[in-house]
DNA sequence: CACCGAAAATGACAGCTGTCACTTTATTGG
DNA sequence: CCAATAAAGTGACAGCTGTCATTTTCGGTG
């Protein structure tokens, strides 16, 4: 599991032809690795052992552990927002209706790669360079703008006052949760991550249980 | 900080007067520990330090590191437990009244102890004996508590179908993460885990909005 | 008072980690 | 064709980690 390429590298300049050292791959295996064990419990010398590569390889390109951290993160937050963008910029409709496909989007991405939200719950219990990159550049920006659409929508009374900061979290690492906690999501019997529809029909009713609330008023009319 | 005692110990058996190791400390720094670092970036020397102990104290004590981890979460989840209990039992009232008691007092507590929710997230991202004793012993039977009470409400119309699942994930994860989850919710200006009434409504505010939804039905009434 | 067990600390060891300094090979420019 | 540079691997080092083995001290009992 991991070997990204069974050989080991020949000593010296790698031949013309040859495959360079594929540092996108690195770069999600290093990812995966932060999320799973943590910064400190992170050892490059095993990423670069998965990836099949000298045990001091990221130093040489990265300059340092947390470097290779700042580069990880960056990749996957950047293709994220892409991603996310891409797939909301076409949509003029209604405010609310906006608001959904924003955060079932969200939730769907999440479930293609689960490794960034575990980043953020390592890194996210106290205050440090990482999270502050990680909040200055990604998140606090995100959160700014889907501010403005909350509030958009408060004042044409289509919300009850709902913080941003809460909503934040209720998503992110709330409805997020299944899909980055893939070992107590199974226990669970969660869709799996590998099941996209399911995945996508896990993500709408989230939303729906957020947007409309658990509750229903008490029985007018009797349960079908 | 985190010295629990600033003596170092003399070497041999504690005179008969002298305060014994308290392992009670000991746990507590342990699970803060592997809810900062995980499992896996957590060293035993560096606990044993804190509280000013041989630096293999617990390998003597509680057998191996695996065997501390142990120790520390049962501990603090049966003081969860049975603080959760005592809260609730006296309290006979509506059904929709317990659950939503339930979920306040949940959120509660996790301020009050915010390590096991990040130990939970720590391990919650892969199988193994960790994850299975936390799911088998203390999660998976409250989850089947609040299930009952989830199809009761179910079958008398007062609430949506809810997976009981997918509402443990949005409450320990999504609205208790803005407690457990210091460093970033200090960046959102989050109501601090050391002032109580603010917590609270806090607590009050999330379950709310849970139970109620977000969205208002596109205006009959003008907001006041 | 001598002895045995309990409760702690200390010593030792192999293994791993991050980083620095170096070596090896291949490409490229003159 | 040869020097310079680029792109990788190897070696070495101090520091830390988990664990096992040993040592020291004290309390209790004959």
């Amino acid at each position: 599991m991991g070997g990204v390429s069974g050989e080991r590298r020949p000593r010296g300049r790698p031949p013309a032809g040859s495959r360079p050292v594929d540092d996108g791959a690195l770069l999600a295996v290093a990812l995966e690795a932060f999320g799973d064990d943590g910064f400190e419990g992170t050892s490059v010398r095993d990423v670069c052992r998965r990836v099949a590569v000298s045990h001091n390889y990221v130093h040489q390109r990265f300059g340092s552990k947390e470097d290779l951290w700042f580069a990880a993160v960056d990749r996957a937050f950047s293709e994220l927002a892409a991603d996310l963008a891409a797939a909301l910029d076409p949509d003029p409709g209604d405010d609310v209706e906006r608001l959904r496909a924003v955060l079932v989007r969200f939730i769907e991405l999440s479930a293609a790669s689960p490794a960034l939200l575990r980043v953020m719950n390592a890194e996210a219990t106290r205050p440090g360079p990482r999270l502050d990159h990680m909040y200055d550049r990604f998140i606090g920006p995100a959160a700014t703008v889907i501010g403005t659409v909350l509030r958009r929508l408060e004042r044409a009374g289509r919300l009850g006052t709902v913080d941003p900061a809460t909503l934040h979290f209720l998503v992110a690492h709330g409805a997020g949760a299944p899909l980055s906690l893939t070992g107590l999501a199974a226990k669970f019997g969660m869709p799996a991550r590998s099941d996209p529809p399911a995945v996508s029909r896990y993500a709408h009713d989230v939303v729906e249980l957020l947007l409309g609330g658990m509750v229903r008023a008490p029985s007018r009319e009797e349960p079908s």
